[in-house]
DNA sequence: CAAATTTTTGACCGATTGGACAAACGTTAG
DNA sequence: CTAACGTTTGTCCAATCGGTCAAAAATTTG
């Protein structure tokens, strides 16, 4: 009977066996670890190896090249990246859905920092991967929700601003607590910098984006 | 007579030639190139050489190890990139302080974006190798600076809200445009992604920290 | 000028890198 | 069981890496 041919097709004819699904999950997951403390030049293919268990031609087995992991690690991240700005809906209260999508997230950036950390990693060094997604499928999101932002600041919902710099301004603001967490820590110190930060966090975001920092009265 | 003898002791003793000087500026201006967009183990010797125009001996002949260029880079990097939170003010009025504070780190990220990088990628990777200044000269720094704050929120200048995280979200939005430019441009587009980007940005952050978002009434 | 010193370079080295390969080992269908 | 296929590994390779070294070339000093 006919059996399963090489793996590493790549490009499609995603067909795999059980031990295929699981080993290439652990290798995926020790890229993740291993490409976002260390950027991608700056991981071998041994630490890879060594992170998911097994031997460096046993991983090349599954992934032939070292950007093939890369690749489907960033293919991935995308979507659930993106998601919490997918879920930014023309219904209900705009301030309530700004306020969702930054405490949103600010959790992603708390419960998945390797991946803001790949992602950031990518993008500092000229995105030289994923260029054509950010032109693509990246602007095509953000232009659309920014033309909803427009809608709520035409109703007088919220005050009238740039929507795509507003968009920047919450991806920067969550994301510095993944992409510079060493630095924070640092600053804050043994007592701040501990698990509380996050909701310090969350408290200041709210109250910056909502009032500003002028003084009520 | 005596002359001067090897250049790289490093720690000590910085009296150089007019050659040495030169040629110094010229590799560190070379290296900033390439450890900004390739982070520092992505980056090889070589690359550095041939952007400085010397071959890679005559490069050593002036850094021993390609750690000192990076180190001198980041000690250089920390004073200038500081200066903006230094000149935050106790004088002066609370909220133009700030709009001043956030208008210079702007224009610093507009103006110094491989700076800004080079000094992103050393903290995503954990700040290996700066991490004590960031928990003594930095954090000094801010705390410092947090206690003015603090001082105008006590005396109603400013609305009361967290100093650390309000320089934090000072920092990430800022600095956003340095790191993450590409992004930023490949979503604004041709048009709004030109040279005007910085000031529709600058006219967004000061709306943002002084208003918030919530409509005027 | 010439000697002393600084600057530059080609050649080289050991270590590490990404990746190839064949042989050994496991597993499963008939 | 056995043959066919999937999985794993030890070994090897060429390229690249950071860095050395001695000797040539350029510069400075007296």
């Amino acid at each position: 009977m006919r059996r399963l041919a090489k793996v590493n097709t790549g490009t499609e004819a995603p067909r795999r066996t059980r031990i295929q699904q699981e080993k290439r999950e652990l290798i995926l997951e020790a890229a993740l670890e291993v490409f976002s403390t260390n950027g991608f030049r700056g991981s071998t293919i041994d630490q890879i190896a060594e992170a998911a268990g097994m031997s460096k031609p046993n991983l090349l087995y599954y992934f032939r090249r070292k950007e093939d992991i890369h690749e489907t690690l960033m293919q991935r991240l995308l979507d659930t990246w993106l998601a919490p700005l997918r879920e930014l809906d023309d219904i209900g209260d705009p301030l309530t859905e700004l306020r969702s999508y930054i405490r949103r997230k600010l959790e992603m950036a708390r419960d998945f920092p390797r991946e803001s950390r790949l992602f950031a990693n990518e993008i500092l060094q000229g995105a030289p991967r994923i260029m054509p997604l950010l032109a693509g499928e990246l602007k095509t999101l953000v232009d659309e929700k920014a033309a909803v932002i427009k809608g709520w600041m035409r109703a007088g919902k919220i005050a009238r601003t740039d929507p795509w710099h507003l968009i920047f301004s919450i991806w920067a603001t969550t994301q510095h607590y993944a992409d510079f967490d060493v630095q924070v820590r640092a600053v804050l110190g043994p007592n701040r910098g501990g698990d509380g930060r996050f909701e310090d966090a969350a408290r200041f975001l709210e109250q910056l984006f909502l009032d500003g920092l002028k003084p009520k009265g």
